[in-house]
DNA sequence: CTACATGCTCTAGCGACTAGAGGTGCAAGA
DNA sequence: TCTTGCACCTCTAGTCGCTAGAGCATGTAG
């Protein structure tokens, strides 16, 4: 019987207010029900798809891949393999990620550590920029 | 000899064609000397200079930051602190992104093998995603 | 000379928000 | 009751680092 205003929902699933109105706006979160002053209303179920959806992107999923599980989540007797796949996918990502962060971190290392902090002209991270043949991997 | 078009400077560099322009058109790279029929001619230190940026930028340096490194590169008789800075804040970002990214993954592991692959109302990936409380880690 | 690749400018779009302008609603203190 | 002041509303535009496309002009090989 308590309204929660558009404030509320997001004190509570701590989602920004224009953030909420933005998922409003890409049908991320259905439209809700308006006051007499035409102000959003928002019911309890409203602020835990928040909350879920606030946490998926806080482990880094996307907009969309979270449009496929707010979808399965309503759904709860289909099989969760594409939930499972969604989240398999993103730690390979991660993986991926983490894997070429290490790379970067030892060039960047060997830049920062390598250079006596003298003039420009004898900068190991300058140098190091303007020229890759200087990396110990050949990718980044 | 010379004429060193903009597909041509692109080939060398690794940098697209388009992206060259915008380069330019942000003021990362200036503005070449136009052939009789108003095409961009680059001389071989442009090539170098967007190579710096490639390289740059694979190392994830902004381009604010690249902005000042190439200014720095001008300038070979300044002391190179400014440029070891830079290279040391990207460091430590480095280093604080994969301490965020190797508790996510830890996250994502829990959910992926978590789950027994039955029904959504059972899947372990959407339980955690519906209630943080459920993750090892308090933040993200 | 004719194709066709490459070049040009300009505008708009991507993802996931964030900021601001300019207005309305609402609750609490004087 | 009035007033203050925050919370709310819509709409537009900006962020970052490009990328895509339209609609032309130019350059080059056969
Ligand atoms: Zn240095
Ligand atoms: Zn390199
Ligand atoms: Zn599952
Ligand atoms: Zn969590």
């Amino acid at each position: 019987m308590k309204k929660i205003t558009i404030g509320d929902a997001a004190r509570q699933s701590g989602v920004k207010v224009p953030t909420i109105r933005y998922y409003e706006s890409i049908g991320l979160l259905a439209a809700p029900s308006r006051s007499e002053g035409n102000q959003r209303s928002y019911e309890p179920a409203d602020v835990r798809r928040l909350a879920f959806i606030r946490h998926a992107r806080e482990l880094g999923f996307e907009v969309d891949a979270i449009r496929t599980l707010l979808t399965l989540q309503d759904e709860p007797d289909q099989p969760c393999a594409s939930a499972d796949a969604i989240a398999k996918a993103r730690l390979i990502e991660v993986e991926q990620r983490i894997r070429s962060l290490m790379a970067l971190k030892a060039e960047l290392e060997m830049m920062v550590e390598g250079c006596g902090h003298g003039r420009v002209d004898q900068c190991r991270v300058i140098e190091v920029l303007a020229d890759h043949g200087q990396c110990t991997h050949a990718h980044h």
